[in-house]
DNA sequence: ATATGTGCAAAGAGTTTGCAACGGT
DNA sequence: ACCGTTGCAAACTCTTTGCACATAT
């Protein structure tokens, strides 16, 4: 999508640009894989301040727009990052916490398994694989 | 795992048989994927009141000894379960919150995968899949 | 000009913690 | 009797909401 793309995408649905949510989409596209307070601190660097609840709202915006998605990588806040960049499955270790990404095509017999036997369709940016990595089974 | 076999477990490890533990546990048992509340709830229509962070204590010691297991379901609290019923997949669907359980061995290649690419050893009783179930595709 | 967007502060879920009293062992 | 466990209330994290003011169109 280029930088204009989505100020049009915005304007045709009766949504205003505003500076905020131009900051806030940078934020996500530099910090991949950052919370909402991580994405705010961010911001806050760039002068212009955003507030927190700014924040979350614009979040939600730009996913119903389908430029960002989130995944939860933990207990804590969500993490969000651009849906252009999401195409790969993370995987969280549940005693060290290290994240890996793994090519998309290790879970399509399971993509393929949920559409055929349920009519299941995977939202495969969302997943998420807990166990153990190498170092820490 | 017998009635009296974890309780030799919890004195073992010098943890105390409690009527509050006992309670919980059989909430998890009888609820299935509830959640704190849910189970704080069950176990006070049992006449004993069992306070709310009792039930996160308890969960959080029946989780240690490996009895039982949590997901998160969705954006709210996190859902428990016994582990020994903990043999599925989670399917949950994004529109209208239908879950389904599936076979394990329908996560089996990617389980595979990961064991051999990583070294990692998924925790499938945490899998949870997102996306669109028939009706909402 | 007008309706959408923002900041602020307060409320709301879900969870954790400190501490005195309680009760298994 | 000892020490793990509980209830209670307060604190904490993450998120949402109401409202007056600001601003993109």
């Amino acid at each position: 999508m280029t930088e204009t793309s989505w100020h049009e995408e915005l304007r045709a649905r009766g949504y205003r640009v505003t500076p905020q949510r131009q900051l806030v989409l940078e934020a996500v596209k530099a910090l991949e894989h950052a919370t909402p307070e991580e994405i705010c601190t961010r911001v806050r660097e760039t002068a212009r301040g955003v507030n927190i609840s700014t924040v979350y709202r614009t979040l939600e915006l730009l996913e119903e727009l389908g430029m960002v998605t989130h995944t939860h990588l933990g207990h804590g806040a969500p993490t969000y990052h651009l849906a252009s960049d999401a195409d790969h499955v993370h995987v969280v270790c549940r005693v060290c916490g290290e994240i890996s990404e793994v090519r998309p095509d290790l879970v399509q017999p399971l993509v393929d398994g949920l559409e055929s036997e349920l009519g299941f369709a995977t939202d495969v940016h969302h997943l998420t694989v807990f166990g153990r990595c190498r170092n820490c089974r």
